[in-house]
DNA sequence: TTGAAAGCGTTACCAA
DNA sequence: TTGGTAACGCTTTCAA
């Protein structure tokens, strides 16, 4: 049987994969002299017949180098690693997607690789220990809780240069790059109260994951309202569901309100169909309750009252991005915190 | 100044981290010993007391050991490569965004590293190659267009044990994760013909990634079509913007169609409003244009009337790390396609 | 202009 | 019960 007939099924694994070293008794030369020219650094070495042979060897033999050796050798990876548990995702929602491919794709652009990494989340110290296996260059955690301090000096002790936690609050020993929820809370709440509202409630959605951030949006409105002595804030607890709305949409005029913060553009949907369902009027109109959302979807635009929402101004994925490759070069800069972005009222009708 | 001082910068990176050999000189045992106590091939081999110093000194030192060592010398990686380029990320929005989380955690818990690679679309053999560097036990390719021959040749060459794309179409000599669109564009011509609608329209997404998913949609509502002589199917143009769904309202009169396919609940929702703002009727109103829309979000059933979708039925995530699991363990099963999930069309209000 | 050899961190075989 | 040693695939210094 001819090795050159094609195998039916396919091409097989083969057991062996191609090495720069049968690359090399293909050419007729040596291992070194392969390196050198398929990695460029054959000017002036090697002849440029001997570079043709090296080159159509590794074509003919379909050669790929190894990265895991080819780092090993070298001392140092450059494998980013992105730590978010399954249960986070959901809690940045579409944001985090379209955050993900950029930063991804910038990070590949400076010559880097993005591992995900979904530890559920374990203690600190054994997800550091997992993370550290791959000696990445950079973890950035999105995760809650953050390393601990011995976490964070594990990591570094095995040689990865930079770690970056996604705050507050900050990690010890670690970069922050902070996105402070208070404000946005703080900046939901002053527009409220510029526009007369006084009693005003604060959505705290049900699913555990978001607490993080909604606990400190509550705690910026009750900031703003502190200003105003007959101001009140009043935590409403909300889940994702139709039941649930309607049910605080019920309870509505026992509460004794007059604005909300809806937590995100999704929440002030749902609570807003809920209200209107039950009779109640929003926005601008004579006794209309107050909303306001948080993202800026579009879906804000298409609502009736227009939804009034708080959006996060991030800065582009790119400069997060040459951010970490910065940190990786100057692996002893001192922790410090990182501004993530900024956040502002878009004001529309609904409050 | 004494070692044991604190650094006040934090941990720095140290010049090398610490070695198996290294905790073999600590614990004053050979790196073989190390290798065995800590992988749990200890038993009947090596001491309790030498086992407790191996421990410890590896506690002491922080050690961790090195994941691309540790697979080169085993031969064989744990990585699962999941090819998903930036542009694909919004096409599959938010259910994406949650399959990836419950993917990843299935595989992570089967003893692998998913890697994320958002390789700018390339050419098929060069993206190939890129991933071949990182030798992972099985490439999955969410991308468009999906591998050619020669790159899963390459892919199989160099060692990885599965080939998987999202398709239709097939890729040769890959493996096939199905999700027929089609199917869904047929699910939803059916619905509206069986509800007397017979000029139907259907949206065609401006954002370019979307066309893979849209065209095979389109194409199944005209196979529904084909069995009612009278019916008529007619492309629409919209890019998710309020402008442009305002154009499209302005133009319907003109386009005599009685219900439209909005490729998702998304511009199903931007198109509603639209419509509405220009005076239409939707759902069952006298003259009321019938809508679908796809994907089951929440905010379908916040609208009025309230909307109906397609609903893709897909497979749990963990399913689908155990055929990836499978797949890497019979490294020569014939290439085949694997159906992901169906279309059922969930009826409300709108059509 | 080319080749030989060392070494990156691991594990596994074989000898002691 | 333990240790020496080779090998995984690659790059780079040094010598020819």
């Amino acid at each position: 049987m001819p090795s050159s007939m094609t195998d039916p099924a396919g091409p097989r694994a083969t057991p062996t994969p191609p090495t720069s070293a049968a690359v090399a008794r293909r050419a007729g030369v040596s291992r070194a002299t392969v390196s050198y020219v398929l990695n460029g650094q054959a000017a002036g070495r090697v002849g440029e017949r001997t570079q043709a042979k090296v080159r159509a060897a590794a074509e003919e033999l379909g050669y790929v180098p190894h990265a895991a050796a080819r780092s090993l050798r070298a001392g140092r990876g450059s494998i980013v690693l992105l730590a978010a548990p399954a249960d986070t995702a959901p809690a940045f929602g579409s944001l985090f997607t379209s955050f993900l491919a950029g930063f991804q794709t910038a990070l590949h652009g400076l010559g880097y690789t993005v591992v995900l990494h979904g530890a559920p989340a374990a203690a600190p110290l054994a997800a550091a220990r997992a993370w550290a296996e791959l000696r990445p260059a950079a973890v950035l955690t999105l995760d809650a809780p953050p390393p601990d301090a011995a976490a964070v000096a594990l990591l570094r002790r095995s040689g990865t240069a930079a770690v970056l936690t996604h705050g507050p609050p900050a990690a010890p020993g670690a970069h922050t790059l902070l996105l402070d929820q208070h404000e946005a809370g703080r900046a939901a709440g002053a527009h409220l109260l510029a526009r007369g509202r006084r009693r005003i409630g604060v959505i705290r959605p049900a699913e555990p994951g978001l607490a993080r951030f909604a606990d400190p949006r509550l705690a910026g409105v009750r900031s703003a309202a502190a200003a105003h002595p007959d101001a009140v804030v009043r935590p409403l607890d909300l889940a994702l569901t139709e039941h649930s709305a309607a049910q605080l949409a019920a309870a509505w005029p026992d509460l004794g309100l007059d604005a909300v913060f809806a937590y995100n553009d999704e929440y002030a949907m749902l609570l807003m169909r809920a209200l209107q369902d039950a009779g109640h009027a929003l926005g601008t109109a004579p006794d209309g309750i107050g909303v306001v959302g948080a993202d800026d979807l579009l879906l804000g635009r298409l609502l009736r009252p227009r939804l009034t929402t708080v959006r996060a101004e991030i800065i582009p994925p790119e400069r997060i991005a040459a951010l970490v490759d910065r940190l990786i070069r100057t692996p002893d800069t001192a922790p410090a915190a990182h501004r993530l972005g900024t956040f502002a009222v878009v004001a529309r009708d609904s409050g």
